[in-house]
DNA sequence: AGTTTTGTCTACTGAATTAGTAGACTATAA
DNA sequence: TTATAGTCTACTAATTCAGTAGACAAAACT
C-alpha cells in the first residue's frame, strides 16, 4: 500500500497538472486547502518533489510551485519512487533500490523470479501512466488504454 | 514492499511445498532453521496461515505443519492477503479490503482508475502464480509463462 | 530601503506498525 | 506418564509514518 504521504504527493500533482497551462506558480496553501492536506506536511512533500526535479518553486511574493515540465512527461513510477521508495514487492527484485535478501540465497530462491514478474506487471502500468492521466477536472472514470506503441 | 513477515510466510510455504509429497508434518523448528527465521515469530505466522486454512497442524510428538492442499491450489494472492493485507496500492481500489479515501471524492478522483489498472496488473500475476511456483529445490530462475487459458 | 509575503530547512513528537520475545498452557504419541 | 510439540496471550524494542513548530532566507511590492 502506498503511504498517505505518497497519496498526498499524487493529489498535489493532480492539482498542479490541471493548472499547468496557466504557467504561474500556485501557493502551497491553495493546494493544501483544495486537497485537504496539512499544509506543513505538504510543504515537505513538495520540497522533495522539487529536489527530484519534478516541480519548480518560486520564492517571495506571488511565488509557489508549478510542474517543471508538461504533465505527460512525469511518469507515476518516478513520483512513487521519489516519495515512497521501491515499487517492487521485494527489495531483491527492485530495479532502483536493489538490496539482496539477508536470509535467502539469490541463486536458489524461487520466490525471486515470481516477484520480478509481478514487478514488471506493475511497472508496465506505472511507466506508461503519467501525471496527466490523474489530473483534476477531466473525465477519468474510464481510463483510455494507451497503445503499446506509445510506450517507450 | 512486502513486510518481512510476509517474506517469511512465503519462504516457509516454499519449504513445505517441496516436502508436500512426503505427506508427514514438518517441525516448526526445522523450517525455522532451514530458512533462518526466528522460531517464535515463525510460529505466529504459521498459526495465521493455518487459521486461513492454508496449512494443517498436528500437535504432540511427531507433529508439525503441512500444506492443507496441493501447492498448486494455493494462490500467492491468497497468502499475501492473509499475512500482509491489501494487494492494491490504495485501499479505495482494494477488492478485499476496500475503504474509501477520507480526503478525496471518489466520484471526481482521477487517481483511482489508474490505481485500479495497477491492481489488476499485479493480480494477474499473483492470482495465477501459486505456492508451487515458488517451491524449493527446482529450476526456477526462468519462470515458465502460464498460458492465459489456464488462469481462471 | 524596508516590510510583507512566501518558500526552505532543521528538529521534534505522538501514534501506529513491524519484528521479535517470553512464558504459561494444552494436546498427543510413544 | 512424560517428553515433545503446537497454541495462545501479553509484552517490548525499534522503526516508520504523519504531522507540528519555529527560525530563517529570498523575492516583490511599496
Amino acid at each position: 500500500m502506498l503511504s498517505q504521504k505518497t497519496k498526498y504527493a499524487l493529489q498535489a500533482l493532480a492539482y498542479l497538472a490541471a493548472r499547468y497551462e496557466e504557467g504561474t506558480p500556485v501557493l502551497i496553501g491553495t493546494i493544501a486547502k483544495e486537497k485537504n492536506i496539512p499544509i506543513k506536511f505538504l510543504e515537505a512533500i513538495l520540497c522533495e518533489l522539487r529536489n527530484e526535479g519534478m516541480l519548480v518553486s518560486t520564492r517571495g511574493r506571488s511565488g509557489g510551485y508549478q510542474l517543471a515540465e508538461h504533465p505527460k512527461k512525469t511518469k507515476l513510477s518516478r513520483v512513487i519512487r521519489a516519495v515512497e521508495g521501491p515499487i517492487a514487492l521485494l527489495s531483491c527484485v527492485s530495479l532502483n533500490f536493489y538490496k539482496p535478501c539477508e536470509n535467502c540465497n539469490q541463486e536458489t530462491c524461487c520466490i525471486n523470479p515470481v516477484m520480478a514478474e509481478a514487478r514488471d506487471a506493475i511497472l508496465k502500468v506505472l511507466d506508461k501512466r503519467t501525471v496527466n492521466d490523474i489530473k483534476d477536472d477531466q473525465e477519468c472514470k474510464v481510463v483510455k488504454p494507451v497503445p503499446m506503441s506509445k510506450v517507450r
